[in-house]
This record gives structure tokens, C-alpha cells and sequence, in this order.
RNA sequence: GGGCCUAUAGCUCAGCUCAGGUUAGAGCGCACGCCUGAUAAGCGUGAGGUCGGAGGUUCGAAUCCUCCUAGGCCCA
């Protein structure tokens, strides 16, 4: 007869292939159409808040794995949180405002800057942002990721609008913003300013010119004086420049009061010049080791002037300590109106701001020689006319690192316009931000000396941009006296048109309509008053959010537990969230800051289109399914660089497969479990079934540290491999037998099956916050009763399996014989041959002293072995028997493994010596009594 | 060019930042073998690392210091 029929095997419904890529879709249904965020939140209503607040991803394309990575880093600390007994409500949110979307639809539109009025390419940028929310928002929900969906905060929602002028006006009433004209990033092309943000470094070819600058007379007779010298040729300041254009701006020279300069003479010319870079000049210009004149202190030549090499006026020599020797000529050319350097040093010496180039990088008419001209042109006449005037030592061109507009991808320029700054000084906004840094707690540890030396050193924070897509800079000024209404009171009528319609409104009616009625200048009593036009800066916009969500939305609280992005938002999102609470409610908006690194390829590189190495996340999500995103999320360690590559993949969708088998056979023998009158106590456990209960309760242990600590790799290595070798290797193993040959009443196999339910309990829940699907698909085939109607509204597991530190190490001494008997028998399979399955072996041992003890139960070895014979004997002679196996690991332990005589029963298929003797020939002992004769 | 970070077996990670100390660990993959009552599964054994490189401190360094190389983020 076939005595597999009398078999208890394992019955489930449950796959072995979980079709990730069909069935994600049906379990995302399920918790929408059950409301299972909600439910969670509602089991939670009364537990502490943990508050996570979303930095706002722009909404202009489709999200990739970068996104992917943030958003399912925060769903498992949402969902961790929430198991681990916190209520997190997380409410998604996007950035909407800016130049991006701006050029994104004037091209869709196909007009360019100004040719259509304000409100109509505003109506059309926030159609654009909505089309790209809900493409984005459906992305994010298929990764699995639980939030507020349908209601989430939008920079361009009407409140959401109101409070980012209400927070500007904050700044402007409490006297921290200040307008002047000031260098910034300047696009001649979008015809704009540009943040920091929004430049990018890149190769570019520029001319490199050596330009002379003569003496002035005075200072002729001043050196003459002071050094003995004669000048009787012609004499120069050399000067460096690889921007020909800014030389109409030039207004200074700039030496390093700490360097030595020379006063050499080549050919029949004087040149004044650094010492340390007389000898790269030669080698640059290809000329002999000049004569060298005198020495001069840089000091002493402070506010003499020389002539301008092409215009009638002087040009001032200053000191700075920025003036380097790395290259040119150690003298820079200022041009306070084209450089921010400059700018700084020209604020030191009272220089003016001169920018005598208009907004499209054209010349002003009334220039001398250049007007009318584009910078690039003016390069060009500027040479022509250094030629002529034999002030131009030697011109050619290099490449060279260059910003460009992260838009236009075309060389931007540094040019001074009035701009809006939020200043870092006037109310101490820089020290109390630096103070505020020391309160935060950073994940991981170095992200609080990175947002603190970038603290330290930025400059005033320069909030306005030319452009309509965004929030005005909500500021009236006197059109007579051009005082500025600082006053809270003069905005209240706008804050409330901005609540009810948006800010469009400002783009479109006059002054006087959103003024409060009878407004007059407190300064000059005049009626009439003009609007500002620029807009915000989008970093304003995002930075308030903690004003426009954390304290506005009823469920969420401020400051927040914990802001999460990646570790370029030290000097985005976390930068200015920091500096708009800071400067207005005095504190910062989050209590911790974690960090992760950027998406790169296997080899660590990182992903661009020009090396082809980019991975969507779409790819994943249909080959795999976003289980297996969410896995890799989980598994690396995302305080590095986050790799990611096909090896990559295929070993997490192995280990997927393994965590699964592994639940589907523990899912697959409690078919006939009942927890609530199976159970066995733990006090009642055999000591394996208790040691694996106690392995489990330390993995517990070790997972929810994980968890808490952010350190989710832990946790999935820690599941992962608790799955292979605790449940695999071992249990399942070993009390295979119990499981299918005992009876299903037996002791024996319900200790096992409680075994069982125990991890299985743990593991479903432990997972779920990374494992969603399957999670809530083990959840779905659960063989007993659930608890809930989801596995996301339970609780993580708290079972305690204690043993003494005694017991312990029993076990491990245990598990580690347990290795040498299998090596043993290894070799008796593979190298003597002398088996072919571990059933069919006799063990026979001598052991050292101190582990007989261990050894002296035989059948528990026979047991825990698997094999048919267990023998503890007194003496194995090597010499006599070759096969015996001495154990390296543990001196004085020798092993024989021998093929046993006793035959097999046809049921269990062990090897026993009654087989063959009972009424049944074909059964051992237990089986007969199982199966009753 | 500057600031911060990273570099441990083919892959993912432990160990290392603020305590330096036995032959550097794990799982996967790979190779070989077993099983066929978890079966597009399962079990076993084995081979893989001069801890990115070079110096230094120390009786002793993957762990501390310096420099270099490669890569990442940010800035110029």
C-alpha cells in the first residue's frame, strides 16, 4: 500500500510562486477598498503621535528609483511605527511652483517669456503640476506605500499659497529682509536669477587673457620713489581674466595683502605681478625669466589707482585675501556688479555695484564702445580693442569648469539687480540656526556637521526670482517716497483674497484693491502705492511646509518627529525648513534628521543617460514587482550609496522566494492547528522546541531595534536568515518526521506546530512593514482564526522565551558538535561512499570528558541527526578503522559513520531494527501503532 | 579646488566612528554531493578575503593617525 496516505502533509492553498507583478494590484484593492490606513489609524486614535512629515517631490516627471527609494523608506517607518504602537499619520505632498514647470509650459505651449499674460501661464503651469501629481501619486501607490492620498498638501493650494506669503511676511515685519542690489546667478536666456540649486557645473571653453593695466602717473612716481627705480618704459598691473566682458565692470585690483609681488621688467615693459607666479607666467607665456625690478609689498599700494586699459578712468588697487596663486597673474580684476567675490571686497572699499549689462546679456545702450552688444559679442570688440590699445599681453582659450542653467543648459553669468534677500545677520537668523542644529538629533550622526558647516558659511539668502509660477513677494511701497509697508496690518486684505482665490490675484488687480481701504504711506501720507513683481524663491515654498501642514492640518502636530530625505536636502529641504522656523518661531521644525544616499549602478557609479546605467523603476515593477523594490530598499544600507544591479535583483528575488517557502511550509503544517486548545505551553516544550522559541524571541528582540533604529537592512538580514537557518535548516528539518509520520494529536507533533504558529506569527507581522504584499498575503492564508481583518492592524509580537545563559550555551555547544557529525557523515557519503542518505547511517563517537555528558542520549541524537544509529564508545582507533573522522574544531572528539543493517520503514522511511519483525514487515514500531496495525 | 561621506569574500551585510587583542564572520551565489512526502522546492559539504592602496603609532590595527586612489553628495 502507498503509506503516503497516512501521512499528515502539509495541505495549503497557499503558492509556492507568488505572481508578485498579478496579484500586487489585488492586494493594493484590498486595502483601499477596506480602508485599511484608516482602520489603523482609528485602532491608534489615542496612541502617541509619531509625526513623519514629507518633503515635497516636484511634480514634473514620472518618479524614479531615487523617489521610489525615499517613498518606501518612509512607508516602513510609517508602518513600523504604527505596529510598534505609535499613530502616524503621513500626509504625502508636492512641490508645484518654479522655473521648471514654468519652462516646461512655455514650451508645451510653445511661446517664450512674457508673450502671454501672467494668469494664463499660471493656469497652464498648474495643470501641468496636477497632471504630474496624479501620475506620481499612482506610482507611489503601487509601490505599496500607505499615506493620506487623497488629501495631500500642495504648494499651489490656495491656504497652502497664503501661508507662504503669511510666513514671507513674518520675515518682512520682523526687519530680516532687506532689498539690494547684489551678484546673483543670472540666465541671459530665461532671463532670470537663479538659486544656487539651480546651477550646474559643467565643461566650457573661455577665452584666457593676460590684460595690462597701465600706472597711473601718481603711481609711476610713487614707486619711482619708494623703490629706486626708473621707470622709463611703459609700466602695468597684469591681470587675468578669462571673461573679457566683465572688463567694462572692472572698478578695482585686487592683490593678496600676504603675498610678495615683483616688479619685473620683460622685453622693453614693467609688469607688476605675484612672486609665486613669475615662473608659471614664463612657462604660460612662453617667455624668458624676466629682470626683476623690485620687491614690493602689496600694503603700500593700497588705494593707488592705475588706468583702465580701455576706458578714461581709474581703477583702484585694494587688498583680499581670496587672491590665490593658483593661477593668472596673483592680481584680480574687480567688478563688483559681476561677481560675488568682488561684490564683497567692493562693499569693503565703498566701490559702487556697477552692471552695465541689461537682463538679457546685452550692454546698455549708452555703454561706450559696447553698447548694444551680447556679452559674447562684446568678448569679441573688447580683444579688438585691447589689441589696438597694446594693452592685451596674450590671449587665448581654455576649458574650464562653468555653471550653466539646470534648465536651459546655457552658460549663466554673474550679474548684480535688486534682488530680496532674507539676511543671516540682521536678527541673529545664523546663530540661532546653528543653535537650533545642536538640538537635532541626525541619522546618521555626520549630517549635523554637514548642515552646520553649510550654516556657517552661506550667504544671505536671496528669495526672489523674475518669473510669474510661484507665490508673489507680497510688498507694497509708497510710489512717492518708496517706503516700504512692513506692517503686517497692510497684507491682512491679500493673506485673505490669497485663502479664497490663490495669489492670482496680485498678478492682475491694481494696488489699491488689495490694500486695506485708505491705506496711506505712514512715511509720507501719499495714497498711491506700487506692488512688487517679482515671485518666491521655491525653497521658500517648500521650506514653510511645516507652517502650511504640520500646523494647520488638525491631525499632525509641530514641530515633527522626523524629517527623511536624501543627503542633498542639507542644502535643500532640511536648509530651508530650518531657516524659515528659525526665523520665525524660533525652534526647528523637526526633532530628528535622517538621511540616505543616491541610487547608483553595481559598479557604483552613478546614473545618467550618457552612461546608459539607468534602472526605472517601472523595469522592476513589471519584471518583479514592486515587492522586490521594496526588499532592496530594505536591504541595503541606505546611509552609503544605494547600488543596485540585475545581481543585485536576482539574489533578492531569491531570497524573497526563501522567506516564502518558508512561511508556505509553516503556513502548510497548521492546517489542523488550532492556537486557542493546541498550544503547548512553553514550560511544556521539549529543549529543542524551546531553544528554537527562544532563538525567535531574539530575533523579535532584534528586529524591533532595528526597526526603531532606522536600520532596516538589520532587520531584513536578521528575518532572512532566521528563515534559512533556525526554521529551514533546523526545525523544519528536523521535526519533519514529527510532523507528517506522529499522529496529529501527539505531543510530539503539536509541540512542533506550536513552534510553528509562534514564528509564524512573528514573522507575518515582522515583515509586514517591508514585505507588505506578501505580508498581507500570508496574513490572507492564515490557517487559523486572524486576529484582524489585516496584518497592518495588528501589533508587532512581544513573545519573551526565556532560557538561562546555561541552557544557552548548551545549545551552542550542541549546534556546533551538531556541524562536526555532519561533516563526518558528509564524507562518509561523499568520499567512502559508504551511505547515501544521512537515515542510513550509524554514528558511533568517542568524546572528550568534558562533552560526554552531551552525547550520552542516544536516541536524541539518533533524532536530532536524522540517522539510525547513535552510539556513544569508549575508544576508535584511527589506524584500525581509516574512515574515523577526528574532529579539528574539538580535540579528542573522533567520528565513524557506518551504513547501517537495519531496513527501512516503508512509512517514515527511517532505519529501525524492528522493521521486518512486526505483524506488519514493513513498518517500525511507531508507524504500526500510528497507522494501528 | 573646498566641505562631508563611502570602500570588508562574486553579491548584500556584521565587526570599525566616542573603549585597537585569539586562525576576519553571516547569508546568498558558485562547485560538489544527497533527497524526491516543501518539488520550477528541500538538505549537506566545500572553495572564495594580504579588510581599496601606501606609510605611521603600538608588543599588537579591518579597527587610531597621515597621504594616495576610486566613487557619491554638496559647494566653488
Amino acid at each position: 500500500m502507498d503509506w503516503k496516505d497516512t501521512l499528515n502533509l502539509p495541505q495549503t492553498e497557499f503558492p509556492m510562486k507568488a505572481n508578485l507583478v498579478e496579484r500586487e494590484p489585488k492586494f493594493l484593492e484590498f486595502w483601499e477598498k477596506e480602508k485599511i490606513y484608516e482602520k489603523m489609524l482609528e485602532k491608534r486614535k489615542d496612541a502617541p503621535l509619531y509625526i513623519l512629515h514629507d518633503g515635497p517631490p516636484y511634480a514634473n516627471g514620472n518618479i524614479h528609483l531615487g523617489t521610489a527609494l525615499n517613498k518606501i523608506l518612509k512607508d516602513i517607518i510609517v508602518k513600523s511605527k504604527m505596529m510598534a504602537g505609535y499613530k502616524v499619520p503621513f500626509v504625502p505632498g508636492w512641490d508645484c511652483h518654479g522655473l521648471p514647470i514654468e519652462l516646461k509650459t512655455e514650451q508645451e505651449l510653445g511661446v517664450k517669456r512674457g508673450e502671454l499674460p501672467p494668469l494664463t501661464i499660471r493656469e497652464a503651469c498648474r495643470k501641468y503640476a496636477e497632471r504630474y501629481i496624479n501620475i506620481q501619486r499612482e506610482e507611489f501607490k503601487r509601490l505599496g506605500v500607505f499615506a493620506f492620498w487623497d488629501k495631500p498638501y500642495l504648494t499651489m493650494d490656495y491656504r497652502y499659497e497664503a501661508t507662504i506669503a503669511r510666513e514671507f511676511l513674518r520675515f518682512l515685519e520682523s526687519g530680516q529682509v532687506y532689498r539690494r542690489k547684489k551678484p546673483v546667478f543670472w540666465c541671459p536666456t530665461c532671463v532670470t536669477a537663479l538659486a544656487e540649486a539651480e546651477v550646474e557645473y559643467g565643461p566650457h571653453k573661455s577665452y584666457s587673457i593676460f590684460v595690462k593695466f597701465p600706472f597711473t602717473e601718481e603711481l609711476k612716481d610713487f614707486i619711482s620713489k619708494e623703490y629706486q627705480v626708473t621707470l622709463d618704459k611703459p609700466a602695468y598691473v597684469l591681470i587675468w581674466t578669462t571673461t573679457p566682458w566683465t572688463l567694462p565692470a572692472n572698478l578695482a585690483l585686487a592683490l593678496n595683502p600676504d603675498f610678495d609681488y615683483l616688479l619685473v621688467k620683460w622685453e622693453d615693459e614693467y609688469y607688476l605681478v605675484a612672486e609665486g607666479r613669475v615662473s608659471g607666467l614664463c612657462a604660460e607665456l612662453n617667455k624668458d625669466l624676466p629682470k626683476i625690478v623690485a620687491k614690493i609689498d602689496p600694503k603700500n599700494l593700497e588705494g593707488k589707482k592705475t588706468l583702465h586699459p580701455f576706458y578714461n578712468r581709474e581703477s583702484l588697487i585694494i587688498l583680499a585675501d581670496f587672491v590665490s596663486l593658483e593661477t593668472g597673474t596673483g592680481i584680480v580684476h574687480i567688478a563688483p556688479g559681476h561677481g560675488e567675490e568682488d561684490y564683497q571686497v567692493g562693499l569693503k572699499y565703498g566701490l559702487e555695484v556697477y552692471v552695465p549689462v541689461d537682463q538679457e546679456g546685452r550692454f546698455y545702450k549708452e555703454v561706450d564702445l559696447i553698447g548694444g552688444l551680447s556679452i559674447y559679442q562684446a568678448n569679441e570688440k573688447i580683444l579688438e580693442i585691447l589689441k589696438q590699445k597694446g594693452h592685451l599681453l596674450s590671449s587665448d582659450k581654455i576649458e574650464h569648469s562653468y555653471p550653466f542653467c539646470w534648465r536651459c543648459k546655457k552658460p549663466v553669468i554673474f550679474r548684480a539687480e535688486d534682488q530680496w534677500f532674507i539676511s543671516m545677520e540682521l536678527k541673529g537668523l545664523r546663530e540661532k540656526a546653528l543653535q537650533a542644529v545642536e538640538k537635532v538629533k541626525f541619522i546618521p550622526y555626520w549630517g549635523k556637521n554637514r548642515l552646520y558647516s553649510m550654516l556657517e558659511n552661506r550667504p544671505d539668502w536671496c528669495v526672489s526670482r523674475q518669473r510669474v509660477w510661484g507665490v508673489p513677494i507680497t510688498v507694497f511701497k509708497c510710489e512717492k517716497c518708496e517706503e516700504i509697508l512692513r506692517d503686517f496690518k497692510y497684507y491682512e486684505k491679500v493673506i485673505e483674497i490669497f485663502e479664497k482665490e490663490g495669489c492670482d490675484p496680485w498678478f492682475v488687480k491694481p494696488a489699491e484693491e488689495l490694500l486695506p481701504e485708505g491705506t496711506v504711506c505712514p512715511n509720507c501720507g501719499h495714497t498711491q502705492f506700487s506692488k512688487e513683481k517679482d515671485i518666491l524663491d521655491v525653497w521658500f515654498d517648500s521650506g514653510v511646509s511645516f507652517a502650511a501642514v504640520l500646523e494647520k492640518i488638525e491631525e499632525l502636530s509641530f514641530p515633527a518627529d522626523l524629517y527623511l530625505e536624501g543627503s542633498d536636502q542639507h542644502r535643500g529641504w532640511f536648509h530651508s525648513s530650518l531657516l524659515c522656523s528659525v526665523g520665525t518661531r524660533g525652534v526647528p521644525p523637526y526633532k530628528a534628521l535622517l538621511t540616505h544616499g543616491f541610487v547608483v549602478d553595481g559598479q557604483g557609479r552613478k546614473m545618467s543617460k550618457s552612461l546608459g546605467n539607468v534602472i526605472h523603476p517601472q523595469d522592476i515593477i513589471t519584471k518583479h514587482g514592486a515587492e522586490i523594490l521594496r526588499l532592496w530598499v530594505s536591504a541595503e544600507d541606505y546611509r552609503d550609496d544605494i547600488k543596485i544591479s540585475k545581481e543585485i535583483l536576482s539574489r533578492l528575488v531569491e531570497a524573497y522566494r526563501k522567506v516564502r517557502n518558508t512561511c508556505r511550509f509553516l503556513i502548510g503544517n497548521l492546517y489542523d492547528f488550532d492556537p486557542k486548545k493546541d498550544l503547548v505551553p512553553f514550560e511544556k516544550l521539549p529543549p529543542f522546541e524551546k531553544y528554537i522559541l527562544y532563538r525567535l524571541s531574539r530575533l523579535i528582540e532584534k528586529v524591533k531595534k532595528g526597526y526603531e533604529g532606522f536600520e532596516f537592512h538589520l532587520v531584513y538580514h536578521e528575518i532572512y536568515r532566521f528563515c534559512v537557518i533556525e526554521l529551514s535548516s533546523l526545525i523544519i528539518d528536523i521535526n519533519r518526521d514529527y510532523l507528517y509520520c506522529e499522529p496529529r494529536e501527539s505531543f510530539k507533533r503539536r509541540a512542533t506546530q506550536t513552534v510553528f504558529y509562534y514564528a509564524l506569527d512573528s514573522i507575518v507581522k515582522l515583515i509586514a512593514p517591508i514585505f507588505s504584499f506578501t505580508a498581507e498575503d500570508i496574513w490572507q492564508n492564515l490557517p487559523y482564526p486572524k486576529e484582524e481583518i489585516s496584518v497592518f492592524l495588528t501589533e508587532f509580537p512581544d513573545y519573551r522565551f526565556d532560557l538561562s545563559q546555561d541552557e544557552v550555551k548548551r545549545w551552542e555547544t550542541i549546534l556546533s558538535l551538531r556541524e562536526e557529525f555532519l561533516k563526518a557523515l558528509e564524507i562518509a557519503r561523499k568520499d567512502h561512499k559508504v551511505i547515501s542518505t544521512f537515515l542510513e547511517a550509524e554514528v558511533y563517537v568517542e568524546a572528550p570528558e568534558d562533552i560526554k555528558e552531551l552525547l550520552k542520549d542516544n536516541s536524541f541524537w539518533e533524532y536530532f541527526l536524522m540517522v539510525a544509529k547513535f552510539k556513544m564508545i569508549e575508544a576508535l582507533d584511527p589506524v584500525s578503522e581509516p574512515q574515523t573522522f577526528v574532529s579539528e574544531e574539538t580535540p579528542g572528539l573522533k567520528i565513524l559513520v557506518k551504513p547501517t543493517e537495519y531496513k527501512k520503514c516503508e512509512r517514515c522511511w527511517q532505519r529501525k531494527p524492528e522493521v521486518g519483525r512486526l505483524p506488519n514487515p514493513e513498518l517500525c514500531e511507531r508507524c504500526y501503532q500510528v497507522v494501528g496495525g
